[in-house]
DNA sequence: CAAAAAATTAAACAAGTGTTGAAATATATT
DNA sequence: AATATATTTCAACACTTGTTTAATTTTTTG
């Protein structure tokens, strides 16, 4: 009934998020793509229509599991600690915990996109459409959270103060070999636990920080 | 005796550095840039050599100012405070400063550079060599001089910090639209005043988090 | 002013770009 | 098995890419 023949496309959308990772969207051409999928290059037309598609493909596949995921932790953290509001730290785990734990564990695919996330977040043309879709509802319920823990705060740094946040697990994704090189082997640049470990007690206390404003 | 006649290889950095902030490096060819210059494309060429070599052009042509500025802020700071260490906040705002003031008053030509320098931080193939070359040194003189402040935190703590501040700043520069779009008007896009008064506290928080580790 | 050097122009290069169309093959449905 | 649908192939399209060459103009130097 439906596609029983959907290998193709996830080959080319694999192909598309391991090259556009590294290259961006303007430095991989479809035939990169399809000759690393093995793939005759018309099939992209075919799947996907035109180059832009294939790149928004490449995101949204991704984009529903994360979503999911994070709104559930966000919920549970949530109503673990009715009728108070839920701890500061917990909630910031439940923005990042996602994130951190599959780009730690899982797999090239997920590494890839997460370097693609962090381009988009950093070059308005291409990712305003998307990240504004899927991600700032997402951000805008964990700010609310946030207010109900800090409710002296006003809404203009908490607004600020994820945007740090956002900046910070952008970096972080966004590829580990200059970290490396910057820490002279201080730590392994496969380890991502370690960044676990040190965002969220930082950005807890950058947030607790406007606590009396 | 020197290159009187300097007028064109500015003009076609000044277009180039315009063109690849909004569309990256990929994504903007010759043609477009000695096109928006108004001048031969054969010119980039004979000036600059290949296509690369436009873009470390533009990326060193404020590079050097930029870092002679911060490094005069912070050798001022801890001469200031001498014998003791320099105040954490003083040594984070030598750090963003510079970058902060002239992203805000300094320009489109401003604007555009630290466009390009979020886009490179988050992508190591391109990045890599100049951002090394260039910014890491300086990052090791602000977090020895940050070290002395919290003698008690681990390298490994601060280096991670750093980092966070790192990603903060580079998202911060990257744009404006998502950012105007999610705050729903609560803040002006251009406002950068209001960042920096808000990611000195926010960022020396971060980092008084490990004082104790 | 004449000679030398630097800068600019116009044309061309081979190679790569995204995308399309029609024919051929494989799969699914009746 | 025969028909209809979905997928794949191959070739080609018009256009853009980065770069080079040689001729020409402008500027600097002696």
């Amino acid at each position: 009934m439906m596609s029983t023949k959907k290998k193709t496309k996830d080959l080319i959308l694999d192909a598309a998020e391991q090259l556009f990772a590294v290259r961006g969207f303007y430095g991989v051409s479809i035939r990169q793509i399809t000759s690393k999928a093995e793939v005759d290059p018309a099939l992209a037309s075919y799947h996907f229509g035109k180059k832009q598609d294939i790149f928004e493909a490449v995101m949204l596949r991704r984009a529903e599991i994360l979503n999911r995921e994070r709104i559930q932790m966000l919920d549970d953290c949530i109503r673990r600690a009715k009728p108070n509001p839920a701890p500061l730290h917990e909630i910031i785990d439940a923005f990042t915990h996602a994130l951190l734990n599959r780009s730690n564990k899982g797999g090239q695919g997920w590494k890839s996109y997460f370097a693609i996330i962090a381009q988009i977040n950093n070059h308005p043309e291409l990712g305003g459409v998307i990240m504004s879709q899927y991600f700032d509802p997402l951000a805008k319920k964990f700010i609310a959270a946030i207010h109900e823990n800090i409710p002296n705060a006003k809404a203009e740094d908490l607004f600020w103060c994820y945007h740090f946040l956002s900046g910070a697990l952008t970096l972080t994704f966004s590829g580990t070999e200059r970290i490396s090189k910057l820490s002279d082997g201080l730590c392994a640049s496969s380890d991502l636990d370690a960044v676990h470990e040190r965002l969220v007690p930082f950005i807890t206390a950058g947030f607790k920080a406007f606590e009396n404003n």
